[in-house]
DNA sequence: GAACGGCAG
DNA sequence: ACTACTGCCGTTC
């Protein structure tokens, strides 16, 4: 950004900031980085030659592997939004246009338009110190429902290009672009130039692309000529390489504030080429996934496969308020979020058995304290019950955060469900209904939530939603506004637009999940645990099945309205699901409802396993959209 | 394997 | 008067 006085806009942030609790919570980090630089100095300093020269073996032997697996075949696009949140906002108030304006509010920023750039003003940034730097900033609150919509327009134009998109977060994508190009017999640049052309004429939002044979380098590409611009960086090794030798690190995904001080400070590292120049040194004081990745931003390879399903690991949710010590309070605020999580989880079906209690102090400090129960737990009770045990042992303390997390969930490590007590009873139990019956393993799998993250090498390179969700009134009593929408957005937008809130992207529920996954599991849900009336009715009623006239209602498969005999296919499959399960139950009458809703959600996740496949390869261009997350909310 | 802290987005 | 959520890594026991 030109015209920003970066040292004035240091200045009165610094002013804003100096002395407050938070602030000295950052001095306190920042010395425990230091003293982490210091250690890594140290150990630097004690390599001899002779260390040196073998770790310079071993080093040059992995970069030489990795470059091995350089793939340069594959043409990848990401597509970033240019201040999503608040040119939507623009879109809905044109009044706003060329005015500063942030959206998000007193405590926190998630996005700023151009104009308050100007003035220093960015995400992540709190309200009071954006107003500080620009008096005349307009606020305008968050308001996922319509981001979600005009996400839903963009991802439709995505599809286009790519049926497969990886869909990054509300406002950033990953396009294959290698048949598009291919088919159509045009080069990329002229891919992302229509791509954007599309995307502004049907939402009004522009927005920025960047090519590159991989993710990793496509990310950093789009990033290039934003706002409203494109870069691409041809499938060739050599400009691959002169690209990545300036580049400063920090550019990269993965690489935050933090690892670029700790590079700088022990090693000198600023551009990724250094990554290689340094590589004994790196390979002598980090564990071989931190160092592959660092090789590998040196080498610029990155991933260009497709997106593989991934399994959501946890579920959390968390609140702040003003700091108190008071107890009452304290486990009101807990009965409140256990509240809310248990209602996720049960969205999603999903049980677990590690328990972590979060909580921030007064002073910024964090703890997170855990328990592994012996058994699966996703009750409000349950969740409660342990969680208020958990905060018993740390009290008295003033707190200004709690949060929880449930994870270790059953059918989690692949498979590895049956390893608990719990899952092999119900396993046995329905083993013995119908041998023919497989439970859990991948099927299990697939109901999760699942999504498909870049990560890996290491420091991973997902990537989130860049603009910060606004706590909403962060401070006080506000602790519902969160779920409330997530809610609704489920039922009323129906589609990809996620809501999550961590970055990879949601759907609607939470944060962060792929949208298929999130689908199946809601429908999975309605068919089990709901009156069964619910899901006749839903089955019957055909034009209520297909949400936007794309996915089902019922299990979120995603079927184009060309495809009708599929369609109808399916909606039979339903009904005939529905009618086996009145069948069932009236057999199985007094069977436990926790055990039938295990079975149903298994039958029917293999089901739409199977449809996807064939479908898949019948129509080999056509497959659900995967989605990863988002995390919004 | 479990617990915890920290980084990153 | 400095968010919410998720994943992964490293360390320690």
């Amino acid at each position: 950004m030109d015209g920003v006085d970066k040292e004035k806009v240091q200045r009165i942030v610094y002013e804003m900031s100096k002395g407050s609790k938070y602030f000295q919570n950052e001095e306190r980090k920042d010395a425990f980085i230091t003293q982490k630089i210091n250690n890594l100095r140290t150990q630097c300093d004690k390599l001899t030659q002779a260390d040196l020269s073998h770790f310079q073996k071993v080093a040059d032997r992995r970069i030489l592997e990795l470059e091995a697996t350089r793939d340069l075949s594959r043409i990848w696009l990401h597509v970033d939004m240019d201040a999503f949140y608040a040119a939507v906002e623009t879109l809905s108030n044109p009044t706003l246009k060329g005015k500063p304006m942030a959206v998000g509010s007193m405590s926190m920023i998630s996005t700023a338009n151009y104009e308050a750039r100007k003035f220093g003003v960015r995400a992540a940034m709190p309200g009071f110190i954006a107003r500080k730097l620009c008096p005349e900033l307009i606020f305008v609150p968050t308001d996922f429902k319509k981001y979600t919509y005009y996400s839903d327009l963009t991802r439709k134009v995505f599809r286009r290009y790519d049926p497969n998109f990886m869909a990054a977060s509300l406002d950033e994508a990953y396009l294959d672009i290698t048949e598009v190009c291919k088919e159509r017999n045009i080069n990329s640049e002229e891919i992302a130039d229509e791509l954007r052309t599309s995307v502004y004429e049907e939402t009004g939002l522009t927005c920025s692309a960047g090519v590159a044979p991989n993710r990793l380098l496509a990310k950093v590409c789009s990033d290039i000529n934003k706002p409203n611009g494109q870069y691409v960086l041809p499938n060739d090794r050599m400009a691959v390489m002169t690209f990545i030798s300036s580049l400063p690190i920090r550019k990269i995904g993965g690489i935050g504030k933090v690892t670029e001080h700790i590079l700088k400070a022990v090693f000198g590292i600023n551009t990724c080429e250094q990554m290689l120049e340094k590589a004994s040194y790196l390979c002598a004081l980090f564990s071989q996934s931190t160092t592959d990745f660092f090789y590998s931003v040196g080498l610029g390879l990155g991933k260009t496969d497709s997106p593989e399903i991934r399994f959501r690991k946890s579920i959390s949710n968390e609140r702040t308020f003003s700091a108190t010590e008071d107890e009452v309070l304290l486990y009101k605020k807990l009965e409140e979020l256990a509240d809310m999580l248990s209602t996720d989880m049960q969205k999603e079906g999903l049980c677990g058995r590690t328990l972590t209690l979060k909580l921030k102090t007064s002073s910024f400090e964090v703890r997170t304290r855990a328990v592994t129960l012996p058994k699966y737990i996703s009750s409000r009770e349950d969740i409660l019950k342990h969680a208020s045990e958990l905060l018993k042992a740390e009290l008295p303390l003033s707190v200004r955060l709690i949060g929880l997390r449930v994870s270790h969930f059953d059918g989690d490590k692949y498979g590895g469900a049956t390893s608990d007590p719990k899952q092999k009873t119900i396993t046995d139990f329905i083993t013995s209904i119908d041998a023919n019956r497989n439970c859990f393993l991948p099927d299990v799998a697939d109901h999760d939530l699942v999504g498909h993250t870049e990560t890996d090498v290491s420091i991973g390179s997902w990537q989130t939603s860049r603009d910060p969700i606004d706590g909403n009134q962060s401070s006080d009593v506000n602790c519902q506004s969160g779920t409330g929408w997530r809610s609704e957005e489920v039922r009323t937008s129906g589609n990809n637009a996620s809501c999550s809130n961590y970055g990879q992207v949601k759907e609607a529920v939470g944060s962060t999940f792929p949208i298929q996954g999130q689908f199946e599991d809601t429908s999975t849900l309605n068919l089990s645990n709901l009156p069964e009336d619910e899901g006749l009715n839903s089955c019957k009623d055909k034009t209520m099945l297909w949400l936007n006239d794309y996915k089902c209602s019922l299990c979120g498969i995603e079927l184009p309205p060309s495809f009708i005999e599929e369609r109808l296919e399916h909606s039979d499959f339903h009904l005939a699901e529905k009618l086996q399960k009145e069948e069932e139950s009236r057999i199985h009458q007094r069977t436990s409802d926790s055990s039938r809703s295990w079975d149903q959600k298994n039958r029917i996740t293999r089901e739409s396993i199977s449809k996807r496949q064939k479908l898949s390869q019948k129509e080999g261009s056509y497959r659900p959209i995967d989605y990863f997350f988002v995390k919004e909310q």
